[in-house]
DNA sequence: TCCTTTATTTGACTATGGTCAATATTGGTA
DNA sequence: TACCAATATTGACCATAGTCAAATAAAGGA
């Protein structure tokens, strides 16, 4: 019992995040329609739904894929400028767009075990911590939580920050992006921080 | 021109409220029809998209009356003990339900303008706000940033421990809930507390 | 090779959120 | 009261996510 997956069912899950893929590319996760992936992918609807549970799985998938890739030459941040830069990279990315922050409240915890994206955000999570670390020896960063405490922390300063950023309104979005950005900078340094301006 | 609202749209809005208060006592957010919200309030579909421009609206309506009302004691805290269990009290209630944490991260900003859910956040938060105020002048909680913005802070944390607590699979949901306090609590002590153990 | 079992695909079908032009009701005004 | 314009309601209709029993293709054993 229990025997191997087949090739041709990767193939088929490669051809349908590929369409995927071009979808997004082209209008953006919001208009991203199940029957334009099939059509695109030359399989049935029902295939679809056999390797992906829901529309919001194939999404979290493909943008796991897509940070996977962003995020792949980052490193541990060794002063505190690099520090806060690393946070502002991340945030920006996450407030993107609305799908992208209600998909990562939804699948970036344990719920969205195997799904890639946890991995991803673990990564980030990781090397946030090792910097953490390094400057907490360097008493650059205070030593009032463990680092991997601190990262987690930090990136859940993250999330809210893209969160906040979220106006439907086409009002200055810039302008919002920015307030946004500017709390997270002072909650961070809060968190982190040995004594203010220090 | 803009005449004002007439007393039966309001009554209609209101029934429209009471049968989803029902229904979701019933079942439960995520069973929710809009089917079933409209013959219990005996109207038709379309009245019920001209009160609310979505489902998710709605429950963010109701979701905003009933915690109005479960906050509605709610004080600031004078001391480490009381402020640590105003965020256990927020957190358990926010990690109630996966369409709770959505909802949340979905309209707990700017995005939430006016819908009644963003103003019962902003009440929880100032009244946190005020406890920090006071306890920073006592010594008790870091000065490492204003109040308001620590209150922020906390309110992300929590969201993310609700987030966190969000696992779908039924075994030992109230182990993850564990896990998911205590990382708030140190999260939260390394954000507001002066020094570790202090 | 043929047979059995398991993995994979199919597409018609269902469930449900959301739209909109038509209709009904109300409040104000002469 | 008669009329108009703004407001509110209606329900048939549409769009689209998700289901499932049946069909097909591959794997393994005799």
């Amino acid at each position: 019992m229990m025997r191997k997956v087949q090739a041709r069912s990767l193939a088929t899950r490669d051809r349908l995040l590929a369409a995927g893929r071009g979808l997004v590319a082209d209008a953006g996760m919001t208009a991203l329609r199940t029957d334009e992936v099939v059509l695109r992918a030359g399989t049935a609807k029902g295939t679809f739904f056999a390797h992906f549970p829901d529309r919001d799985h194939f999404l979290a998938a493909l943008l796991a894929e897509s940070l996977r890739v962003e995020f792949a030459g980052l490193v541990a941040p060794a002063d505190r400028p690099s520090l806060l830069g690393l946070l502002d990279l991340v945030f920006l990315r996450f407030a993107a767009d609305p799908e992208t922050v209600a998909l990562l409240a939804r699948f970036s915890g344990p719920a969205g075990a195997g799904l890639g994206l946890d991995r991803m955000i673990c990564s980030v999570t990781d090397r946030l911590a090792e910097g953490l670390a390094a400057l907490q020896a360097g008493g650059l960063v205070a030593n009032r939580a463990a680092p991997d405490v601190l990262a987690e922390g930090l990136m859940a300063l993250v999330f809210h920050a893209a969160a906040l950023a979220q106006c439907p309104m086409p009002g200055d979005q810039a302008a919002v992006r920015a307030r946004a950005e500017g709390l997270l900078h002072q909650m961070a340094a809060a968190l982190v921080w040995p004594q203010v301006g220090g």
